[in-house]
DNA sequence: GCATGGCTTGGAGCGACGTTCCAGTATGGA
DNA sequence: TCCATACTGGAACGTCGCTCCAAGCCATGC
């Protein structure tokens, strides 16, 4: 039996194991043993199906306990500590508002690193539908911790927004398109060095900036950059809405 | 004579005029009455000519003086300070560096706003080709009054980094491409009455910050929130890079 | 003046895509 | 047993990006 389930869940696996261009209806047709008409039975379009398969992924993303080593069994790593998960999100609970933001952040950077055409997606429908399933939960999940900050509440929405919006274009940028050249350690580094020489050799009028950073594109991380940036906006927000007065 | 710049201008128009989809190959012979081998002895591919359209705009919204009046002569302009007159951006100068930062953003802002179709390229090219001209360029024009912000040499490319992923996330996500419905100032009301309604109308479980946030979702501005976004990120700049020793 | 050879053009056509249409099958209730 | 409804998959349509190629153009050398 052919299922909504069963077809996003396939169009995922086609999307990561053959990137951006491999999901096609007839793909989809031969992968599943059926007909274009079946498929438009369960899904009316292309990009409604694409959406479900950002969704899924998304929402697979901020539900996951962050514990940056199970992946193969997230059961395992509720038992480690059985207090505390009754909650929907498991651990990460008695940590700073901060340390959730950064959790959830982290939890998309490395969704968006493991599924490479996630960027694009996301990209792509934050600026067709720009309040789309997909940003209503990133929006969701990144506001929660925001509430508790100690914010006004009169300020949620922009603090937010500028959060979020950090957040999706630095995943943008960083999820490495060239797969096979970036996946390796080493191709990464030839990457780098590359792009790196590629700017020294700019013009020095028109570039000097850019020349100028050559040396530290080389030698950046992403994920590490990814953070700083994160933990940039978060300052920007304590400081302007908590004075230094402490209580 | 065909030339690729011609091309080029006929592709920007073709897009402005019928959005996003409107770009065909087909459509650019109809417009400059040829054939398709005469658009490909100038431009490569489709992707290519995507780029060049997309530099084009970005570039004249980068390099036009920011005067929020003077569209049509920026000469002008120019006289009213005619010392520091001399360099590449007639104006702008004798501001600080947050000013520059922000005219620059405002810019790019206003030009995916006058162009919807610029805000999926930008965001599809810079996921597809994280280092290509587009991103080049807006990375130079921040990161230059980056530099003279106080911050350490060490951290330019991480700071500019942040600024210029927060002002893509940001233009990527608020331009309307619903067009005809935004483009008035009672459609863009709507618009914004119909989302505060859905958002209140979400599951209280599972949304309660969108649910929060519906009142300000309606009476936002746009335009006012990237610059408070911008205004956030430069707080956590100086925050962070100049302790609040004054010399 | 004329032939030559390299740019440049535009029409025909190819393969692939999303999508629609529809004849057919299965299944569960009357 | 019959039938309505849910579902299937193959054929086909229109459009897309792109390639191929015969013809045109035009400056140069003879």
């Amino acid at each position: 039996m052919l299922t909504r389930e069963r077809i996003v869940e396939t169009a995922v696996e086609l999307l990561d194991s053959s990137g951006d261009g491999a999901l096609t209806v007839r793909a989809l047709t031969t992968r599943l043993g059926t007909g274009p008409g079946a498929i438009y039975w369960h899904i009316g379009n292309m990009d409604e199906l694409l959406v479900a398969a950002a969704d899924a992924v998304i929402t697979a993303a901020l539900t996951t306990p962050r514990d940056e080593a199970a992946t193969t069994e997230p059961n395992e790593a509720a038992t480690t500590h059985p207090d505390r998960a009754a909650t929907t999100q498991p651990d990460r609970a008695a940590a700073t508002p901060q340390d959730e933001i950064r959790a959830i952040a982290l939890g998309l950077f490395d969704a968006v690193a493991e599924h490479p055409w996630l960027a694009a997606q996301l990209a792509l429908q934050i600026t067709r539908n720009p309040w789309g399933p997909v940003t209503l939960r990133i929006f969701e999940s990144i506001g929660r911790p925001v509430s508790t900050l100690g914010v006004p509440e009169a300020d949620w929405f922009t603090t937010t927004s500028t959060l979020v919006h950090y957040l999706l274009g630095a995943t943008a940028q960083t999820s490495q398109s060239d797969e096979t050249a970036t996946r390796t350690e080493a191709g990464r580094a030839e990457f780098l060095a590359t792009a790196s020489k590629a700017w020294r050799d700019l013009d020095p009028d028109e570039y000097p900036f850019m020349r100028a950073i050559a040396d530290q594109m080389r030698e950046h991380d992403d994920r590490e950059q990814f953070l700083t940036g994160i933990n940039l906006v978060l300052t920007g927000i304590t400081t302007l809405h908590q004075p230094p007065i402490d209580p």
